[in-house]
RNA sequence: GCGGCUCUGGUGAAGUGGUUAACACGUCGGAUUGUGGCUCCGAUAUGCGUGGGUUCGAUUCCCACGAGUCGCCCCA
């Protein structure tokens, strides 16, 4: 069908921009308060890039990539998330260079071949953060709170933080051992997923929607009896901070994260309202993506939030913007003799910085008036004969019916009083 | 990728196997002399997601596809 658009794709319409600007708004007033610069990746890269970054054997890679071969043979993808685009650019510009951290953020669109839904599209766009240079758990903290403080200032209530810790490569090989054994030994309690999973990915067992609750799960293995002292500290670290920021957050052994590359902290910001995609923030720590991408092993920290869904929960809870309103005067013209002089006023209006508009469509007088009304304009500047005969104009105003006719050069001011 | 539900105008919607597809909002026009918001009058789907099929006849029944929505999955 010529006439729509993609399946999912959405048109962000003009009385949802309001919405979107608040929200880019609050983003660039926040991030300037905690340092962060803005980057602008491309939006299509290598695949090789998304492959080694995210990770094969991941849903993203594996089944939900935009992925097209050029015309000049190459492999590209349209990226499905941020973080990857951003290490590379951080390499390729060596950005390192003249700074110990580097913290970068971004907003863009992401594309994602998923089975569309409230709250999930393909193409769709992301608010991110990355750290980058710096494994003290201080940067986790504050990426963590960057991205709470971003949810509260827009009003939010209801928002669940959960933190965790994956461990990292010395010590989560143990803990999946340990998974994997346990769940082998229950595997005939397990889901037809969960049973997949078992050798693909153990640790998402844990947060199945279908075994979370079954008996077994209360005596799986915890990943803190596996810890290597490095991760337990940096984990107890993070902890620390966020309690001395006075955040409300909660300890979810089960949370994971579904990209390879996390590793120690992970954190998910929750809006349960939002049904099945209620995530509406999410990241953690990836101190092995920057050397998997082939730089040498830097340390980092980020986040992504899920714009469309933010935009959601505000609409749910009543925040949204209301659409910003239009013009300040509108030019109605009376007659053939009227449209140059009335043309001539509206540009005036406008060089002086006065929003303003007509109609073009020679509509009469009465209907003129009912589109000044309905334009919400405060002020009717009404032109007919008279006026061009004496260079007057009748200043209208609609709010109060009050009416005058005043000369030409006088309009500007009158409307500004 | 899997399963459930839904699909009538710009919007909210009523409705029937068969003459003009309610009603409301909106939009447009009008109610004598150059003026809006109230009121009144009039107009506004040859069309019922798309394509097939059943039928003498389908918007109403059946099938497929598409889109939306909810859940699974995944994730932001």
């Amino acid at each position: 069908m010529l006439t729509n658009a993609p399946r999912g794709t959405k048109d962000i319409l003009p009385d949802q921009i309001a919405g979107w600007l608040l929200l880019e708004k609050k983003i660039r007033e926040l991030c300037g308060l905690y340092g962060y610069e803005e980057i602008r990746t491309p939006t299509f890269e290598h695949t090789e890039l998304f492959q080694r970054g995210i990770g094969e054997g991941t849903d993203v890679v594996d089944k939900e990539m935009y992925t097209f071969t050029d015309r000049g043979d190459r492999s590209i993808t349209l990226r499905p998330e941020n973080t990857a685009s951003v290490v590379r650019a951080y390499l390729q510009n060596k950005l390192y260079a003249n700074a110990g951290l580097v913290k970068l953020f971004y907003v863009g669109s992401m594309f994602r071949y998923d089975r569309p839904q409230a709250g999930r599209l393909r193409e769709f766009h992301q608010f991110g953060v990355e750290a980058l240079g710096e494994k003290n758990p201080a940067v986790d903290a504050e990426i963590i709170l960057l991205a709470w403080e971003f949810l509260n200032s827009l009003g939010l209530t209801d928002l669940k933080l959960k933190i965790n810790t994956v461990g990292c490569p010395a010590c989560r090989p143990i803990y999946r051992q340990k998974l994997t054994e346990y769940f082998t030994a229950e595997a005939d309690e397990l889901c037809g997923d969960c049973r997949r999973r078992l050798t693909k990915n153990p640790l998402r067992i844990l947060d199945c929607k279908v075994d979370g609750l079954k008996d077994f799960m209360e005596d799986a293995p915890k990943i803190e009896t596996c810890l290597c002292d490095e991760c337990r500290e940096h984990f107890a670290g993070v902890k620390t901070l966020l309690t001395a920021a006075g955040v409300d957050f909660a300890i979810d052994p089960r949370l994971v994260r579904g990209l390879d590359y996390y590793t120690k902290t992970a954190f998910e910001i929750q809006y349960a309202p939002l049904g099945a995609q209620s995530a509406v923030a999410g990241g953690g720590r990836y101190d092995g993506l920057i050397r998997e991408i082939g730089g040498d092993p830097t340390p980092a920290v980020g986040f992504a939030a899920g714009l469309e869904r933010i935009l959601l929960a505000l609409d749910l809870q009543g925040l949204s913007p209301a659409p910003t309103k239009k013009i300040t005067a509108f030019v109605v013209a009376g007659g053939e003799a009227a449209q140059v002089y009335a043309f001539k006023l509206l540009t005036d209006l406008r060089r002086q910085n006065i929003s303003a508009a007509m109609d073009f469509g020679r509509k009469s007088l009465k209907a003129q008036m009912k589109q000044a009304a309905k334009s919400g304009a405060k002020f009717a500047l009404i032109v007919g004969e008279d006026e061009v005969a004496n260079s007057t104009v009748t200043v209208k105003n609609l709010e109060t019916s009050a009416q005058e006719s005043i000369p030409v050069a006088q309009v500007p001011d009158k409307i500004i009083s």
